[in-house]
RNA sequence: UGGGGUGUAGCCAAGCGGUAAGGCAACGGACUUUGGAUCCGUCAUCCGGAGGUUCGAAUCCUCCCGCCCCAGCCA
């Protein structure tokens, strides 16, 4: 959990005013009411910090509530993951996991009191005759000719389409309000649709389905929610919710909207979302490279960052994208203190160390985590023929790059000072195959006694004793900081990045990782921070999702084109 | 265009009439057996614009401009 104060903000300011002015005798319940239609994303992570971290602020309460009014979309696998994700960033909803289609029945009740009083009424017509009579945003709707039906008469036609003597869309029940409103969600909305849906839930018991706008704010009520939080896009449906409260006089929560999470390089829509699932643009709703809190968790996110995030984002009213840096910046600063160091070699060029006997190896020792001592030590085996990465090597290195290079001297971590005596290369295709280097028998551990000094130290594998791994590496899921923003006329995949997976196959990692728990994170030095695939990684075989790369001044410069300056 | 919202640094975001918090990013520097981490410093004379009220305005008033949401029997 953060350890930071609760941040302050509007909602909390609203909270604070309400138990001021013992509203509610002072009590607080919120919800986080998903649709089980997808799976989650950091924006519900975004919505769950709060709901469930303002109830715990004011010690009151948070429900889980699936809002599953619409049978077509709505699966019961999406509610298993729903409840592991919210489980997992670390919230609890104890025995309040509720479900709006538990409330049908009594929706249904207050459906039948609305037309008693005269609020709502059967109406005839298709959908596409009320969308033509809604009007337009400058022009009124028209009444529907069924408007004035007698309270009778609803109450027997709505029973009936209950009883399924209609046919799917054939009629509705609309709320009896004002087609003149400049609000045009107060023209009349539809409350029930006739639909014969199998439901996950209630199965074929029901022929007619509230609408998302009549059973979202009932189902707050039925609850007892005091707070009813929600996205900036429902705040025109207010008036609505609180029309509806009001003509049925039960209990009204008060609901305050918030600007949705945006954030760069990536799309935060189920809708979106489950077309790259079906596509197979990505493996998965887990696939590493997916903002759900699935793919996060597979790519090595903790609950801890992630609620971070939520944390330091903060909650206002004005649509922004978040940079994706800052997202890095949590994982990495949770990370850091709690990983342990090791080695691997992503692309491996063959070091020969031209002076170090042919048979012999030794045990060097090497620091878990320099920032936790007690996590103690291992030993790394160090023989004369290693691998280091190809990016540390440039035979004409430019004034910034401080790496190997032709008769420059480096430190292996932990190991040795080598220096680089010879390059080989593939006679055909010119490409570096191999290095020759010397080492400096006194400077074993990494140390030099006479104190002079290497511009770099570089991480390394003895080749003999290395595993071979794989490793995936990942850059942002689209190439444009706001992937929404596409030519006219151009697909919103348009934007997708073609290379924000990258599959290393052929790396060399140190033996110590040779049978590693999946789902177990690990810095590789110099490299990053990477976590054992929960799916495709095998003992003897590891397969390493990179979660993120430690700062790296060095692509810096040279994203910049100053490694010469 | 009618209605509802909203504009503070490259990105988030405090601020609620008393003279612009904080984080990320970036850039310097110290330290360093990870170009990591850590530390220290720089980064808005100005708050979408123009007027006005006031001793005093990002905060109040007026007008203008930009952006977002609403014409599903989706949520």
């Amino acid at each position: 959990m953060s350890q930071t104060e609760p941040k302050r903000h509007f909602v909390s300011d609203i909270i604070e005013e309400d138990i001021r002015n013992n509203k509610n005798q002072g009590r607080v319940q919120t919800r986080f009411p998903p649709e089980p239609n997808g799976y989650l994303h950091i924006g519900h992570a975004k919505s769950i910090c709060l709901n469930f971290g303002l109830a715990a602020q004011y010690r009151g309460l948070c429900n889980l509530r699936f809002d599953d009014t619409n049978p077509e979309t709505e699966e019961a696998a999406y509610v298993e993951s729903i409840k592991e994700d919210v489980r997992w960033l670390g919230f609890d909803w104890e025995d309040r996991e509720f479900y709006a289609s538990d409330y049908f029945e009594k929706l249904y009740e207050f459906a039948v009191d609305l037309i008693k009083k005269g609020k709502a009424y059967v109406c005839d017509l298709s959908a596409d005759e009320v969308s033509e009579q809604r009007g337009t945003l400058t022009q009124p709707g028209r009444e529907s000719p069924f408007r004035m039906r007698s309270v009778e008469e609803n109450l027997d036609l709505f029973q009936r389409m209950r009883a399924g003597e209609f046919p799917d869309g054939s009629r509705t029940l609309r709320a009896r309000i004002d087609m003149f409103n400049p609000n045009l969600l107060m023209r009349d909305p539809v409350l029930y649709r006739i639909r014969r849906a199998h439901h996950y839930r209630t199965a074929d018991e029901w022929l007619i389905y509230p609408t998302y706008d009549w059973a979202h704010g009932q189902s707050d009520s039925i609850e007892g929610i005091t707070h009813s939080i929600c996205t900036l896009e429902f705040e025109v449906h207010r008036p609505l919710y609180d029309w509806l409260l009001d003509q049925l006089g039960i209990h009204h929560p008060r609901q305050i909207e918030f600007a949705r999470l945006s954030v760069s390089h990536t799309v935060l829509s189920k809708r979106k979302l489950l077309e790259l699932v079906k596509e197979g643009r990505v493996s998965g709703w887990d696939d590493p490279r997916m903002p759900t809190i699935s793919g996060l968790r597979r790519r090595g996110y903790t609950p801890a960052a992630i609620r971070t995030f939520c944390d330091l984002i903060g909650v206002a009213k004005v649509n922004s994208i978040v940079d994706m840096a800052l997202l890095e910046d949590c994982i990495r600063e949770d990370l850091n203190k709690r990983v342990s160091r090791v080695m691997g070699v992503l692309r491996p060029l063959r070091v020969v160390i031209i002076n170090y006997p042919e048979d012999k190896t030794e045990e060097l020792e090497a620091v878990n985590n320099p920032e936790d001592a007690s996590m103690g030590t291992r030993n790394v085996p160090f023989s004369r023929v290693l691998y280091i990465e190809r990016e540390d090597f440039m035979e004409d290195p430019p004034k910034k790059f401080f790496r190997l290079a032709p008769g420059r001297e480096v430190r292996l971590r932990y190991a040795y000072f080598i220096k680089c005596v010879e390059v080989i290369k593939d006679p055909r295709s010119g490409e570096i195959s191999e290095l020759r280097c010397t080492y400096d028998p006194a400077t074993r551990g990494g140390d030099s006694p006479d104190r002079r000094k290497v511009k770099a130290t570089l991480h390394w594998v003895s080749a003999a004793q290395a595993v071979p791994a794989e490793v995936r590496l990942y850059d942002t899921l689209f190439t444009k900081r706001d992937a929404g923003e596409v030519e006219e006329g151009s697909d919103w995949k348009a934007n997708l990045n073609p290379g924000s997976l990258e599959a290393l196959t052929e790396c060399r990692v140190e033996p110590s990782l040779i049978d590693v728990h999946p789902g177990s994170p690990w810095q590789f030095e110099r490299l990053g921070y990477f976590c054992v695939d929960t799916k495709d990684s095998k003992s003897g075989h590891p397969v390493f999702n990179r979660t993120v790369t430690l700062h790296d001044p060095w692509a810096n410069i040279r994203k910049a084109g100053r490694e010469n300056e």
